[in-house]
DNA sequence: ATGCATGAGCC
DNA sequence: GCTCATGCATA
């Protein structure tokens, strides 16, 4: 059952180098895989086969298709190359038409890409690609396995079996989330209008100010940072961090002349701004002229 | 849908 | 200690 928990219970590690710690040839000529897909899962499932040893079973076949998966990898041709913005639009667009037609949540593809291909994503992931709030880069490596779940899927009868399966496995997991206050998020993001990139000492500072742990002040810039950059699609930055001009925050998010124009309104609609609250740092019109136009679903 | 957190990889 | 991909937890 050790096993059982690394390869479904857990946080799959990151990538395939350390991810997989079962003898993958022991399982390959174990010949259980692909028989998987066709009938094992509902036929298991209603054989009173236990849910953890038929799960072994659905993990050994992902560990193969995971092989798939690596091997892709080293094949970036398709990756980054090809793709363009407006593919990624189009295709995002896509997938979330036929999810939603075909009745599957987000998590449900997430859950389903690890049943097919041994790499499963959260809702999380899912929603964030289809609301195209992924770096281009990792848009680029998400389509191929999406591209391929929007094929199978319509082939593939037992998915929502074996997804319902894979759920069952999943155990919760606690973490601490701390929650800022409204007027503290206001303040902080006036720290990062000033310098998006605080030293310790100031990070320390900033903390002691606002009496929050350094940790958590660290952590919400380097979040701040990202979100800045999720949208970073060629050519679009919320702030350039080589030419120190911070020094507004909302204004540098505003208008992007540099906006390419195969992005839309979707990607413009997805650019980060700093949401203000009343009587804080900045004033409120700057952010509620700017809103987030139409967010789909 | 999004905020805060984690961890691998890197410098 | 940062970036980046990713996800739990929650609004």
């Amino acid at each position: 059952m050790g096993e059982l928990r690394m390869g479904l219970g857990t946080r799959p590690k990151r990538e395939p180098t350390a991810g997989l710690h079962v003898d993958c040839a022991t399982v390959v000529q174990s010949g259980i895989k692909s028989r998987t897909r066709d009938s094992l899962a509902k036929a298991t499932w209603k054989t009173n086969e236990s849910p953890s040893s038929c799960l072994v079973r659905v993990f050994e076949g992902n560990i193969k298709t995971s092989l798939f998966w690596n091997a892709g990898k080293e094949n970036p041709s398709e990756e980054d190359k090809g793709l363009t913005s407006s593919d990624l639009e189009q295709f995002a667009k896509e997938l979330k038409h036929k999810r939603i037609t075909l009745g599957f949540t987000q998590a449900d593809v997430g859950l389903a890409l690890g049943v097919l291909y041994g790499k499963m994503f959260s809702q999380t992931t899912i929603c964030r690609f289809e609301a195209l709030q992924l770096s281009f880069k990792n848009m680029c490596k998400l389509r191929p396995l999406l591209e391929r779940w929007l094929r199978e899927v319509d082939t593939n009868e037992n998915l929502q079996e074996l997804c319902n399966l894979e759920q069952a496995a999943i155990q919760a997991r606690k973490r601490k989330r701390t929650s800022i206050e409204n007027n503290v998020k206001g303040t902080l993001e006036s720290y990062f209008g000033k310098c998006p990139k605080p030293s310790a000492p100031e990070i320390a500072q900033i903390a002691d100010d606002l009496n929050l742990e350094k940790d958590v002040v660290r952590v919400w810039f380097c979040n701040r940072r990202q979100k800045g950059k999720r949208n970073a699609f060629p050519g679009i930055e919320e702030y350039d961090s080589g030419t120190v001009q911070y020094s507004s925050i909302p204004t540098m998010a505003l208008h992007n002349p540099m906006m390419p124009q195969g992005y839309g309104s979707a990607f413009a609609s997805t650019l980060y701004v700093p949401q203000f609250h009343e009587g804080e740092a900045f004033p409120q019109s700057v952010s509620s002229s700017m809103g987030r136009p139409m967010h789909s679903s």
